[in-house]
DNA sequence: TGAATTCACTTTCCAAGTCAACTAAATTCG
DNA sequence: CGAATTTAGTTGACTTGGAAAGTGAATTCA
C-alpha cells in the first residue's frame, strides 16, 4: 500500500538532466548561429583570463575528456582561435593560447551566452538564480 | 575599471553542465556494471508506470531527440527489455512495451540510481535538496 | 473526394564521442 | 645511475549522436 512515489522526475539526476537539456539546447541553438559549439566557447573564455593552461587542466574545466578535447583543439587550431604550445619545463606538457581571431569570435559569443543567461535569471527570478547557482556549486 | 566578474563558473549554464557531468559520470560508471547506459534505464523507469507511451512521448520524457530514441529501442529490443507495438487508433504510432526481463533489470537497477541519489541528498542536507529539486523543476 | 499538408517515426550520412592502447617524457627508488 | 612506474597527451577502432531527408499514415479543406 506505499504511495510509490517512482515518478522518475523525483530523481536529482533526472531533474539535473532535465534542466540541463533544456539549457543546453537553447544555448547550442544561439551558438550555432556562430558556427561554434559549447565546449569550443568553453574553451575560448576559458583561455581568455589570461592563464596558461595545459591540456589537462582545460579539459577539467571545459568539461571534457581529454581524447575529445584533443579533437576539438585539432578543430580550433584548424579554424585559427587557438594555438599548441610546448610547456617548457615539462615537454609532455602542451598549453594551449588563444589566438587575436579567437578572442575576437570569443567577445561576439560571449554576448550570446550572457543574454541567454539573464533570460535565465529573470525567469527564476535574483535570490532563486543565486540560490541555485550555490547549490549547483556544492554538488560539483 | 569594472572588478571583472568574467568567471565561466558565474554562468548558469556552466554550472549546470558542472553539475551534470560530475552525477553523470558517476551514474554512468555505477550503471555500466549493469551494462545499461543512463538514457536506456531512463526508458525502462518511464514505461513501468504502465502508461502505454509513443516513441515520441517516451522521447520527449526520456530526454532524447527522436532519431536517437529510434537507435536506442532498436538496440533494447535485441538485448529483449522492451518491445514495439504499432497503436491500433494510429498506425503511424509506435507503442513502446516493456518485458519481463527489462522490469527485472529495471528494478535491480534502481537500486543502484537511488543509491546515487540518497548520496547526492545527504551530501546537500535534506532541505537542500528539495530546493534544488524544486528550482531545477522550475527552469525545466 | 482527393490533392496538399501535417504528423510520427525511421533512415542515412556524417560529425563527434568513447575506450583502450600507445608514445614519449618525467619521476621513483633499489 | 637506470629499470620500473607514473604522467600527459594523442591515436585508432569503434560506437553513438545529430541534422536533414525519407516513408507512409492521418488530417485538412477546397
Amino acid at each position: 500500500m506505499e504511495p510509490s512515489t517512482n515518478r522518475i522526475q523525483d530523481y536529482v539526476s533526472y531533474a539535473l538532466a532535465a534542466a540541463h537539456r533544456k539549457v543546453n539546447t537553447s544555448l547550442s541553438a544561439r551558438l550555432r548561429k556562430h558556427g561554434i559549439q559549447i565546449e569550443a566557447w568553453r574553451i575560448l573564455e576559458t583561455l581568455d583570463t589570461g592563464q596558461r593552461l595545459t591540456m589537462g587542466q582545460l579539459a577539467c574545466v571545459a568539461l571534457m575528456n581529454p581524447p575529445t578535447l584533443t579533437k576539438l583543439v585539432d578543430r580550433m587550431v584548424s579554424d585559427g582561435l587557438v594555438h599548441r604550445q610546448v610547456a617548457q619545463n615539462d615537454n609532455r606538457q602542451i598549453h594551449v593560447l588563444v589566438t587575436a581571431l579567437g578572442r575576437k569570435r570569443m567577445m561576439q559569443i560571449r554576448e550570446e551566452v550572457e543574454d541567454q543567461d539573464s533570460t535565465i535569471q529573470s525567469q527564476l527570478g535574483e535570490s532563486n538564480a543565486r540560490q541555485l547557482m550555490q547549490l549547483l556549486q556544492e554538488l560539483a
